[in-house]
DNA sequence: TACTGTCAACGAAGACCTTCGTAGACCAGT
DNA sequence: ACTGGTCTACGAAGGTCTTCGTTGACAGTA
């Protein structure tokens, strides 16, 4: 009865935002903006109208006890991810997991490591041969 | 020397034109239009206009040689579909593609089929363990 | 108390996206 | 030639997204 789903699918702007809320845990619109500038330009009340608009949308939770307000991302990033590539799935790949799989694989190379993680998630899900 | 590159990403409506461009191949504007409104409600002029703005944008060509222009994607699916990953990869995956691949595959269950192709993916592309 | 810096809130501007009404060209068939 | 149907082109309207200037509140310090 976790109430996830039905949040709008967050803009790239809000999904930068969003990383670094999930990087650096509650986070004050300064400490965003700190954050966010490193990697790219970014004005303060642009972020902080940002995390606003992003209250109204449900993607971020904020605390008001103190005067800098406390941000926090509503759904972790495994939810959002998920709800990411499900979206993507239906919306291009006509619902088949194969195809994005396919695509993911043959576009960037994963390590070796992380090659052997798809295995065993393989191994798991399908037992069969 | 295919000059692929820089395409912007395709927005959901113009993606659902796509689609229907790459099933049927080369099409009018009354044959996308038709096509569309088996699945969702769509205006001729509106279906009009946005392959004009795709023209624009340079995502469908279009042949004029005939009264009735005749509109054909610029990319195929599966470029497209490798553009769509690849971004989505960068934008929320931090470029991760073996997170995407288990998002994906423990989020809608794949075939068996399909399991044994992405198996198959996997032998060829990392012949390791 | 006056000054300085930081904060949230708001509104407006500009860009993009989507929809659709309208107009003018073209081509039947009458 | 007139009419009705189909086509492209255009522009405007309404929505969303992003940016940022400005304002007023608040806190600390001289």
């Amino acid at each position: 009865m976790t109430q996830d789903k039905q949040l709008p699918r967050p803009t790239d702007t809000e999904l930068s935002i969003l990383t670094v809320l999930w990087e650096r845990g509650p986070s004050t619109v300064r400490e965003v903006h700190d954050e966010l500038i490193k990697a790219q330009p970014a004005g303060y009340t642009t972020v902080l109208k940002m995390l606003q608009i992003m209250i109204d949308k449900g993607l971020v939770i904020r605390d008001e006890s103190e005067r800098a307000h406390v941000y926090t991302a509503r759904l972790t990033e495994q939810k959002t991810q998920r709800q990411l590539v499900t979206d993507l799935l239906d919306r291009a790949f006509g619902g088949s997991s194969a195809k994005l799989v396919m695509q993911a694989l043959s576009t960037k190379r994963a390590t070796a490591e992380e090659l052997s993680e798809i295995r065993a998630m393989l191994q798991k899900i399908g037992g069969a041969e």
